[in-house]
DNA sequence: TGTACATCAGTGAACGCGCGTTCACTGATGTAC
DNA sequence: TGTACATCAGTGAACGCGCGTTCACTGATGTAC
């Protein structure tokens, strides 16, 4: 009678780095951010608890790893629902959706990101070409025309970016479960909330 | 030679529960979230890691009761915001800047407030009379008049909600320095922000 | 008014736990000659 | 093509730490008679 072996994994892994990363998004989803430890991390790879500190300073350094890696899943994403809309006119809402649909998919990937960012009171890279930040900006822009400031692009940008990250972060609350049936489901919510931000603003203008 | 007696605290606390709970702030802003456990609010007001068991089931019990106390308070900014503005149009502007203020304030503590909300998928008590979100509400249904739905006044009040959370999470962030300067302060900042959210949704009219 | 006693609100020592990190080590790999 | 050796990427045991919680206890307080 012989014993099924385990998988032979080779003594040197080969890529480790990415496995760890993709170890802890895996812990992230089902155990939820407290559970993510470097230990955690390491288990969940296989390996031993030494073992990341060939490849990453600190708990610190795998965790900003992590949150890179999200922010670059969520910049494709955004750019992915810029492209699917047609019709020039409800793309703004159509990025807004897919910026919540992410944070709501990836729950606590979302809360490593925002924690890092916190730590650095700082978004990372958003400024560049492709990022998050800046496709919203250019999204806002082109729908604004030749006549828009500087100036207003940015604060509008600042305006969009809070108003997703807020309905991001409360969304999944139980006090809107009532309304969302009401209107047809999450995305009709969703939606419904983006139209009237404007509404809150308005009563300003006189 | 006799050394000065420390303050000889009776064997009975006297108001152990409230004396907690005010400990546990004090160490949120000055050493922030990650510092506070039950034994460093035991240590800060003096007295065993076990006597706050005979006045919290748990750590968890303990968190909650102080993030009650951060939204009575935040509910009592709110109050006072909405007192203060004599020229209704402005009141909801001078509302979110109170919302924002407060976070920017009390960072720790809000965070408490958020983190205590997400494990419960809800805002504690949040349709009650006097609570936050009521008075945003409330505000808003002053200001539209009596022409709007219950739909709509339901809506507007959850983007105003997100757009205030959004901005008190990410108006710490280095990226806006040089804007909140070029606008005159903070202040100015966070209310150039609330004007343009309807800048965002207008596209979406035509 | 005094006294016995129940109850309340503290103490401080101890429990087991998982954590981040370090250490001396060893197996695997690549390279110079 | 073989071989010595440096380097890389793992191991597993151990470190000290602070945590949440429990326990048997004790001092203080309130109450019944």
């Amino acid at each position: 009678m012989t014993l099924a072996q385990p998988e032979a994994r080779p003594y040197h892994h080969g890529d480790l780095s990415r496995a760890l990363v993709e170890a802890a998004r895996r812990i992230l989803e089902t155990e939820g951010p407290a559970a993510l430890s470097l230990r955690a991390v390491a288990r969940e790879a296989g390996v031993s608890p030494a073992a990341p500190y060939h490849h990453f300073k600190d708990k610190g350094q795998l965790l900003d790893a992590v949150a890179h890696e999200g922010w670059v899943a969520l910049d494709a994403a955004l750019m992915k629902a810029r492209q699917d809309s047609d019709d020039d006119r409800r793309r703004m809402t159509n990025l807004g959706v897919a910026y919540v649909t992410f944070a709501r998919d990836n729950p606590a990937l979302y809360r490593v990101m925002y924690d890092c960012s916190r730590d650095k009171d700082a978004l990372p890279d958003q400024m560049k070409e492709e990022g998050a930040y800046c496709q919203v900006r250019n999204t806002i822009a082109h729908a604004a025309g030749d006549g828009v400031s500087e100036i207003d692009l940015e604060l509008a940008t600042i305006a969009a970016w809070c108003a997703g990250h807020g309905l991001a972060e409360m969304s999944g609350f139980k006090q809107f479960e009532s309304l969302k049936t009401l209107l047809g489901g999450e995305e009709a919510f969703l939606k419904a909330v983006f139209d009237h931000l404007g509404m809150f603003a308005k009563f300003d203008r006189g």
